[in-house]
DNA sequence: GCCGTTTTCGGCCCGACTGTTTTCAGTCG
């Protein structure tokens, strides 16, 4: 799919435009399209003129040299830009601190180009001759050299909300807060997150700032006003906080959610009617009266807009269907029923099936699947079928002593670099579930892995193909696969496709997510769970559902047991 | 460069913090 490397080429030109002092709103168009392709969902080499147009902040422009990047391979509007700027210039905007008005500088003092020139020339003092730069900020430079070499871009949700949690529980045990809330990204469950936001209310806000540049884990501060502070930790990660008055503490939470592009939108339309919407309040413009912004919902509510849940918050279309009144009920973690990806110790899982029966319990659900790996998986202990059959009357026995809930006979089965499964049908039809996926051959060819897992879908006793696109966030990318012939074979085939809550997983990504719904797939929720702290993930794969617009008719685990077993059912009949 | 219940031109979100400025520009979110 041609969308990221589009959408790296437009936030590239906006950066040179950027450096070469252009319209700001020239750039801001760039780097909004750029946004709208990389979350689109759909590949745009599939799309006409006529749909490119429709994709919000694309105009003739813009989509006629979409087209001619899928046509040429490059676009002679950015290749003209690289010449008047040089590219290098592009990564020293990375750096922390320096923006495309010093960049600029740089290079017209110093004709600097790269990191290491910078570097070099920090070092012996000579930035300090160029206007606007003295001691503190050419050694600001260099700190900020050393940090985007040490850090990583963006952090796996999974890894940031631990720590954010941690850091408010600090505050809150030893800073005079109030109210106290994670913001940013992290509320909104993207699945990586740039920074950590907090935000809190305080009677004393100097001495909350005190506390938390103060925190354990603190590796450097940044900045340190009276109402609003950064740090670094020593992970890496920078962690903003910001106190704000009562009775502006919901538009101050709503501002510092975001996303900033939903932001813009709330503030476009409060101009619109008359009003200013800013991180203390809404209010009218033409006597500055206070109208509202204690609560987000105020906010929405004085706009004339639906209240929209933080995971919706991106600008991809959730203020239209606000304000039509036209929001999805979305999933609720209290609507799943049961956990459909659940490894025990007959495969690589830690837990017997009376723990995992336990854990079902636990969690209040009607169903559990047992669906540990497959023969081929030596590494995991993958089961043949005569283990297999063993597992069985274990399960049959177990599940005669329970009441009200069931462990179901699953299996998660490799798809081979075939296409082929590990069981043929005589065995894979005793399951009651069988998830199917990919764990070997991940350097295919796209149309190869494609055909792989549309084969695995073309099994009628393939109920969820698994983790679909077996990505690792922050470890290991995904495998070419092309997800839209792979989300149409499943609507076809009646074959849901899993989301993977396994918090370096969150697989199917969320674009997708939303191009299943409209096709109409069934998604089904599984947490991947190998030991016991792992099914409260759960909440993180309802996250990210709810990001793709899922409403609960959408995801397979929010049936009862019965109608589950049904529609499990009901792609076998088809064929028969 | 995009966009339109202000509709094909003229707008386009708003404020905190810092450093190097004697009143504000640059950067960031």
């Amino acid at each position: 799919m041609k969308n990221l490397e589009i959408s790296a080429i437009f936030n590239k030109m906006a950066d040179l435009l950027e450096i070469k002092g252009d319209n700001p709103f020239r750039i801001r168009a760039y780097r909004k399209a750029a946004f709208n392709i990389e979350s689109l969902g759909r590949d745009v080499s599939l799309l006409s003129k006529e749909e490119l147009t429709d994709i919000p902040g694309i105009g003739e422009d813009l989509a006629g040299k979409i087209e001619e990047y899928l046509a040429t391979g490059g676009i002679g509007g950015y290749d003209r830009l690289k010449e008047q700027v040089p590219e290098g210039l592009v990564t020293l905007l990375g750096v922390p601190g320096l923006g495309p008005k010093t960049v600029a500088h740089l290079y017209d003092r110093y004709r600097v180009t790269d990191i290491d020139e910078l570097e070099r020339l920090a070092r012996e003092h000579r930035l300090v001759e160029l206007p606007g730069i003295g001691e503190k900020t050419e050694a600001d430079i260099l700190k900020g050299i050393g940090m985007i070499r040490r850090a990583s871009a963006r952090y796996p949700l999974g890894q940031a909300l631990p720590l954010a949690r941690e850091i408010t529980a600090y505050l809150a045990g030893q800073s005079p807060v109030g109210l106290l809330d994670i913001a940013g990204s992290l509320r909104r469950w993207k699945d990586t997150i740039g920074d950590i936001d907090i935000i809190a209310t305080s009677a004393d806000p100097g001495s909350v700032m005190t506390a938390f540049a103060h925190m354990p884990g603190v590796r450097e501060v940044l900045i340190k006003g009276p109402t609003k502070s950064s740090v670094v930790l020593k992970e890496g990660i920078q962690v903003d906080i910001r106190v704000v008055d009562e009775e502006s503490y919901g538009a101050a939470l709503a501002y510092f959610t975001g996303s900033k592009a939903h932001n813009i939108r709330l503030r476009e339309m409060a101009v619109k009617a008359g009003m200013k919407l800013n991180e203390y309040g809404i209010f009218r413009e033409r006597d500055d009266r206070r109208l509202g912004g204690k609560t987000e919902e105020e906010i929405y509510e004085v706009l004339g807009l639906q209240y929209v849940p933080p995971e919706l918050r991106e600008d991809a279309g959730e203020v239209e269907a606000a304000a039509g009144n036209s929001l999805p009920l979305l999933l609720e973690a209290a609507d799943i029923r049961g956990d459909l990806h659940v490894h025990s110790d007959w495969s690589d899982g830690n837990m017997n099936l009376e723990e995992l029966a336990m854990s079902m319990r636990e969690m209040g659900y009607r169903y559990m699947a047992v669906t540990d790996h497959s023969k081929g998986l030596g590494v995991a202990r993958g089961l043949n079928e005569e283990r297999i059959l063993a597992q069985r009357a274990a399960i049959d026995s177990l599940n005669r002593k329970l009441k009200g809930a069931r462990l179901l006979a699953g299996v998660e089965i490799n798809i081979r670099s075939d296409g082929s499964l590990d069981f043929d049908e005589e065995v894979l039809k005793t399951f009651d579930i069988v998830v199917a996926s990919v764990h070997s051959g991940f350097k295919q060819s796209k149309a190869q892995i494609t055909g792989r897992i549309v084969k695995a879908m073309k099994n009628p006793y393939v109920s969820v193909i698994g983790h679909p696109s077996g990505r690792l966030l922050g470890e290991r990318e995904a495998y070419e696969v092309d997800m839209e012939e792979v989300l149409a074979a499943a609507a076809e085939t009646g074959t849901a496709i899993e989301i993977n809550a396994y918090p370096l997983r969150l697989d199917l990504a969320e674009p997708y997510i939303r191009t299943a719904r409209e096709k109409g797939v069934t998604l089904a929720v599984g947490t991947d769970s190998h030991n016991r702290g792992q099914f409260a993930n759960m909440r993180y794969g309802v996250a990210i559902a709810r990001r793709g617009w899922l409403r609960k008719t959408d995801v397979l685990n929010t049936l009862g047991l019965k109608e589950l077993l049904s529609r499990l059912g009901s792609k076998r009949r088809k064929r028969i």
